[in-house]
Order: C-alpha cells, then sequence, then structure tokens
RNA sequence: GCUCCCUUCGUCUAGAGGCCUAGGACACGGCCCUCUCAAGGCCGGUACAUGGGUUCGAAUCCCAUAGGGAGCGCCA
C-alpha cells in the first residue's frame, strides 16, 4: 500500500505557523514512505473563503519547499460528486430528510443545556417517513444508535467513542449544499487517503467521519493527530498572538530549511538532535515519535536555528536571499564573489539574514555620517596620523587580501606602539561609520582597495587631518 | 454543562520500573577567547502539577484531584 497524506487548509485566511506544521508532517511523512502528498483546498465555506487566501497557502507552500504530486483539488469543484454519494446513501437508509427549523433546533438545544446535558440533534426525523411538502429539509446522516467507535490513533493510541454521544449530523444543507465533515469524508476516500495527519482539534470530529465511511463500505485509514502549537505566552495561537502568515517569516529573513526545523521539533524529537537538514528530517521522521501535548511558539530558539542554518549552509546557498533582501533594502549587489564574502563573514553575527543585510550596508553605501559617541571615543589625536600612515601604505599594498591587510594593520600597530584595537577601531568607523564590523581585514578585503581608500580619506577629512 | 484530549526546567524536549542525587537545547548569569560585534569553549541555577495506591524499587503503571485545551453549528 502507498502511502498518501493530504494538507487540507481551509481558505479563510493566510497560512500560519500551524497549517505550515501539519503540512511539513504531511509531506516528511508521504516522502519519508516515497508516497503521495495531496493539497487540498477546503473552500465549501463560500462566504469566507478568498481567491487571496488561496494564493497565500500557495505561496506559502512553494516558498517553504512542500511540494505535492496532486492537486490543489478543491472541494467547490466536487459537488456533484457529493451529491452523488448523498443521493446513495439516502437511497440506502443510511441518511435521511430532516425537516425541523433553526428555530425548532435552536430550542431543542437551548432545553438540552438547561437540563445540563451536551446539546445535539434529538433524531426526531430519523423514523419518520412522511414528507411534507413545500417544506425545505436538510439531510442528516444515520449514525449508530450503539456500541462505541475506537480510534486507533497513532499519537494518542486508542481513542474510544459512545456512539451514544453522536448525533446525526447534517451531511447537506437545506440548499443542498454539502457540509465539512462530510465533504472530508467523501474526499479521503476518493483520494484514498492512507493516513490522516491533522491537528487534534480534530480527534472529536474523528468517529463521526468514520461512522460515515463504514457507512460507505470503507476502512478507515490510519489517523495521527497533532497537538496544537500555541503562542509564545502559552496561549491559543490567534491574530494578537503571533499567528502571522508564513510569508512573514520569509519576510523577516528566516530560511525556510530553518523555520521547517524548528516546527519539526515542536511536538517531535529524534534524541537530543537539534539540527535537522531537510534530508535528515525526511529520513528521520515517524508520526509514532510525535508527542501529545501542546507546545509554545518560541521566537527565540526559531533564531538560533535560523542563524545555525545559515552558518551550516553553503555560501551560495544564503547569497540569493541575501540579495533579495538587499533588494528590498534597494540596494543591487550584482557582484556574487562579494556577496559569497558577505555572506561567510557576516552569518556568525547575525540571526535573520534580513539582519545580515541591515549590517551589511555599507558594504554598498559609504557612511553619511559616524556614530558621534565612537568618534568621541575613538577619535583621539594621534588617530589621523595613524589613519594617514595605514592609508598611504594600504596604497601601496598589491595583494589585496585579508591575510596580506591584517598584517599590514597590525605592523603599523606594532610601530606606533598602539594595542591593534586602537588602530582597528579607528578604521572600522571610518568605512562603515559605526563600531560593528568582521573582522577589520575581513571587512577591507571585502570593501576592496580604492573603496576602502576613499572612505579613509574621506574620514580624514571629517576627523581634521 | 456534557464528551474527548493534555500535564518533566521560563520555553522546546530526553526519558518506555532500577542506568535519574532527571540528560540535551534555547534563553539567562559568569569566565575564557578577542580589533568591535558576534561565533565558539567552559562553568552555573531552575523541572517530574497534587494526593493516594501497585512494587523491593516509579518521572515512568493504576486511581482520584487540580489546572489547561478541544469538540458539542444548515463554520471549517
Amino acid at each position: 500500500m502507498t502511502v498518501r497524506t493530504r494538507f487540507a487548509p481551509s481558505p479563510t485566511g493566510f497560512l500560519h505557523i500551524g497549517g505550515l506544521r501539519t503540512a511539513l508532517f504531511c509531506w516528511l511523512y508521504a516522502r519519508r514512505h516515497s508516497g503521495v502528498f495531496v493539497l487540498r483546498i477546503e473552500d465549501t465555506d463560500l462566504e469566507r473563503s478568498t481567491p487571496e487566501a488561496i494564493q497565500q497557502i500557495l505561496d506559502g507552500m512553494e516558498w517553504a519547499g512542500l511540494d505535492f504530486e496532486e492537486g490543489p483539488f478543491f472541494q467547490t469543484k466536487r459537488f456533484d460528486r457529493y451529491r452523488e454519494v448523498i443521493e446513495e446513501l439516502l437511497a440506502n437508509g443510511k441518511a435521511y430528510r430532516c425537516y425541523c427549523t433553526k428555530e425548532e433546533l435552536e430550542q431543542m438545544r437551548a432545553a438540552q443545556i438547561a437540563r445540563g446535558e451536551k446539546p445535539r440533534y434529538d433524531g426526531r426525523w430519523r423514523e419518520r417517513s412522511d414528507t411534507p411538502a413545500g417544506l425545505p429539509s436538510v439531510v442528516r446522516f444515520k449514525n449508530p444508535l450503539t456500541g462505541e467507535i475506537a480510534v486507533d490513533d497513532v499519537v494518542h493510541g486508542r481513542v474510544v467513542f459512545q456512539n451514544s454521544e453522536l448525533d446525526d449530523l447534517i451531511i447537506a444543507r437545506s440548499d443542498g449544499t454539502p457540509t465539512y465533515n462530510f465533504c472530508v469524508v467523501v474526499d479521503d476516500m476518493d483520494m484514498q487517503i492512507s493516513h490522516v495527519i491533522r491537528g487534534d482539534d480534530h480527534l472529536n470530529n474523528t468517529p463521526r467521519q468514520m461512522n460515515m465511511l463504514l457507512a460507505l463500505g470503507q476502512k478507515p485509514p490510519v489517523y495521527a493527530h497533532l497537538p496544537m502549537i500555541l503562542g509564545a505566552d502559552g496561549a491559543k495561537l490567534s491574530k494578537r498572538h503571533g499567528a502571522v502568515s508564513v510569508l512573514e517569516y520569509r519576510d523577516q529573513g528566516f530560511l525556510p530549511e530553518a523555520l521547517l526545523n524548528y516546527l519539526a521539533r515542536l511536538g517531535w524529537s529524534h534524541g537530543d538532535q537539534e539540527f535537522f537538514s531537510i534530508e535528515e528530517m525526511i529520513k528521520l521522521f515517524d508520526i509514532a515519535d510525535v508527542n501529545k501535548s501542546a507546545s509554545a511558539f518560541d521566537g527565540g530558539k526559531l533564531a538560533w536555528l535560523n542563524q545555525q542554518h545559515m552558518m551550516r549552509a553553503p555560501a551560495d546557498r544564503v547569497v540569493p536571499v541575501l540579495r533579495w533582501h538587499l533588494d528590498r533594502e534597494g540596494i543591487a549587489a550584482a557582484n556574487e564573489a562579494q556577496l559569497e564574502q558577505i555572506v561567510v563573514a557576516q552569518r556568525e553575527r547575525a540571526k535573520t539574514v534580513l539582519e545580515m543585510a541591515a549590517n551589511s550596508a555599507f558594504f554598498f553605501r559609504a557612511p553619511a555620517a559616524y556614530d558621534e559617541k565612537a568618534v568621541r571615543k575613538n577619535i583621539t589625536a594621534e588617530v589621523p596620523s595613524l589613519l594617514a600612515e595605514t592609508a598611504r601604505r594600504l596604497n601601496q599594498l598589491a595583494d589585496w587580501a585579508a591575510p596580506a591587510i591584517h598584517a599590514l594593520i597590525s605592523d603599523v600597530a606594532q610601530e606606533k606602539s598602539v594595542p591593534l584595537g586602537k588602530l582597528a577601531q579607528p578604521i572600522r568607523l571610518a568605512v562603515s561609520g559605526g563600531t560593528v564590523s568582521p573582522p577589520i581585514d575581513a571587512t577591507l578585503a571585502i570593501l576592496g582597495k580604492s573603496e576602502t581608500l576613499s572612505r579613509l580619506t574621506r574620514a580624514l577629512t571629517a576627523w581634521g587631518a
């Protein structure tokens, strides 16, 4: 049997971190077993579904690299099929028409709640065969009255529900459109989904879905209900608590593989290992190793992992991302080799590529001003002559590379009997405008000879040489 | 209210009866390294929700309690 998993978001909002984690686990499981990953858009809620949300989901999946073999399928395009199955159930006596009005149902619920009971449909039309003319009706599934139904969940273990707790849910509205729980059942059946991996907020829906599947003569798939992801404060993820589009993470400078690595570790682990490449995740991931309890989102750890991925990836992996972020800041960086050098020099001093771009802007733009406080502290009376001497010698340096530059600066410092920092910091200030940059030799090597000299000259003018 | 689920450091987790005076990671504090900032190295503190069992022995098994979450729609 080939493994077939599906990710089935409803396009009523953006794809957020919780959805992406679900998609990731489905994807990993399919990849691990050389199976098929299906994308299905559950857009039966015509009121709230939007084309923008669909596009967002597609873009998010693409950015994350979660590719699918089949789909995207749209439930709104399958209404004929749903109707067909509803007719079949009706014909078999496995579903029936209910002519209750919404008001009648509301009254029923209110009375049940008042009595301390669980609100549910009482089955008053279940055995009636009369068909009141001219009245609208819904179709309800005839759920078994007795016995129990057990979900053998891969992450939660065996969860048993009494059929008496379940009521006859509506599968077709009075306007004839099918409802969510029913569409899921038909889709999972038609798409031959072998493993349903989804959030554990669906665990309570599962027995109903299984009963419908059984009524249709199907063998239920394997179920795995994933624990929820909570906001950093431990509260439910909501728009107020960090539920942002996954594309927001791209914009903030996170590498998709780092986000995926972080998400995989929320609820799943492999011993003490924290860093996983995509390939390792595919090789090691198993739903059976997933935790049962919800976890809180920790942006700090995501940032750490992101840096780890930046440091371990080949520089040319980060270059296009850096270029994209520089571009957004209005810097067109064309020199591939230079960008690679920047990545290597900056990746250990930035948590995100966005931060790396910000820290590296000075390579492309001469400082408009010098940090005043730093000037007061570092540009003492003897500094201009020191800098002038350094500039003179740099001008004569033929081999413009970090080792030679380092040797030259050390020599000057030694000859003038000043500590290296006394010289390096003013140079840093002159070329970057601030006090933070990669080691001074690497900084100048990347900047290039003519740019370095011109910035030193400008600084000397500014500092009264 | 009813049904179902969950509960190890602040956070993510290891742990499947003795290897646990509970391990790792992030964060935090200290030290080292050092031209800045980092990265890196070393050190440090903090956790088995509570109460009962079972057992020679329990973080691990059982039962209660407490706390948290989900579902109970002609929403998905």
